[in-house]
DNA sequence: GTCTACCTGCCC
DNA sequence: GGGCAGGTAGAC
């Protein structure tokens, strides 16, 4: 579910109800989701409560607030976030009855707030809950630190400062200072399947295993093509077609689902409907007929044409 | 570079 | 019970 376009939406969804806000109170639930926090929960404590969130960032599936102190100064860090494989960002619906704290993970399946591992408490009363059935992501605070190239740090960002977490992240599809012929030539660079490269974030950030497919049979290329055998041209013409997917994915993202509800279902919603290769394994090639075929690369599934993906060289 | 671990739940 | 899941980082 958390891929590029849907935290985009996430982001977006969370800026006009966050933005301007103080932390009253964090609410831990489960420690593992914040693993990644140097000192712990009371070090994050220490740095959110009180603070005012500032901005909403995003560097590919990485997001952060930024936040600044009583005065209004920045604090010199962010709080970043990552959904992880199964991570929602959402509102606490007002009035509707919270899981019991004890019961967090023992209510029943139907509950959607029986994964909730930790709630951010605003100054309006709002709670931001962080739910995340397989706890592979996360929230912790990082120090800023300066953008590499001095343009805007992420989408979303007031400057160039990033945080340190998130700074060998590269810049994602959607980022307007994306380079994207740079990324290109990086690409051909390197002799790893141009799959294996789409995936890696610090050459280009966002594209997850569904795009990663979608934009390779968008582009007519196997996913095991080593990128030194791309042309410039074939490999600008893979990162558009991933950006362009992302894009769609986005505005179906942005109409169909309430701006900070990711449904949990993974394979109903526009997935089902708009995907071309992944997930189609034995289902015919919407070009040319041919069966789609489903191979396992490097421990992850890889969904292919066999006729319209040829391996080059 | 590639493999494995981190987690939980669902589907076969 | 085994296989699989949209991610990432750390280990070899």
């Amino acid at each position: 579910m958390p891929e590029l376009p849907e935290v985009e939406v996430v982001r977006r969804g969370l800026a006009p109800r966050t933005l301007g806000r103080t932390i009253t109170d964090v609410e831990l639930l489960d420690a593992r989701i914040i693993r990644r926090q140097a000192g712990g929960a009371d070090r994050l404590r220490a740095a959110l409560e009180g603070s005012a969130l500032t901005a909403v960032a995003r560097r590919g599936k990485f997001l952060w607030w930024r936040l600044a102190d009583p005065d209004g100064a920045d604090t010199g860090e962010a709080l970043m976030g990552h959904l992880g494989m199964s991570g929602q960002l959402r509102f606490a619906t007002p009035g509707a009855p919270a899981a019991a704290p004890s019961a967090a993970s023992e209510g029943p399946a139907s509950d959607p707030l029986r994964h909730r591992r930790l709630s951010l408490h605003l100054d309006d009363g709002a709670r931001l809950d962080l739910v995340d059935q397989r706890l592979f992501g996360g929230l912790w605070t990082s120090p800023l630190v300066e953008a590499a190239d001095g343009s805007l740090a992420a989408v979303g960002s007031p400057d160039a400062l990033l945080p340190e977490g998130a700074a060998h992240i590269a810049r994602d599809l959607l980022d307007p200072a994306a380079d994207l012929p740079a990324i290109a030539r990086a690409l051909r660079t390197r002799r790893s399947a141009v799959k294996t490269l789409l995936l890696n974030q610090e050459i280009v950030s966002g594209i997850g295993n569904i795009y990663a497919d979608e934009a390779l049979w968008a582009a007519r290329t196997r996913y095991d093509t080593p990128g030194t055998a791309l042309s410039q041209r074939r490999a600008l013409g893979i990162l558009r077609a991933a950006r362009a997917v992302m894009e769609r994915a986005l505005e179906v993202g942005g109409t169909s689902f309430d701006a900070l509800y990711v449904n949990v279902d993974g394979r109903s919603g526009y997935f089902a409907r708009s995907l071309a290769a992944y997930g189609r394994e034995g289902e015919p090639c919407t070009r040319c007929g041919r069966l789609l075929r489903r191979v396992v690369h490097q421990g992850r599934s890889s969904h292919y044409c066999p006729r319209c993906q040829r391996r080059t060289t």
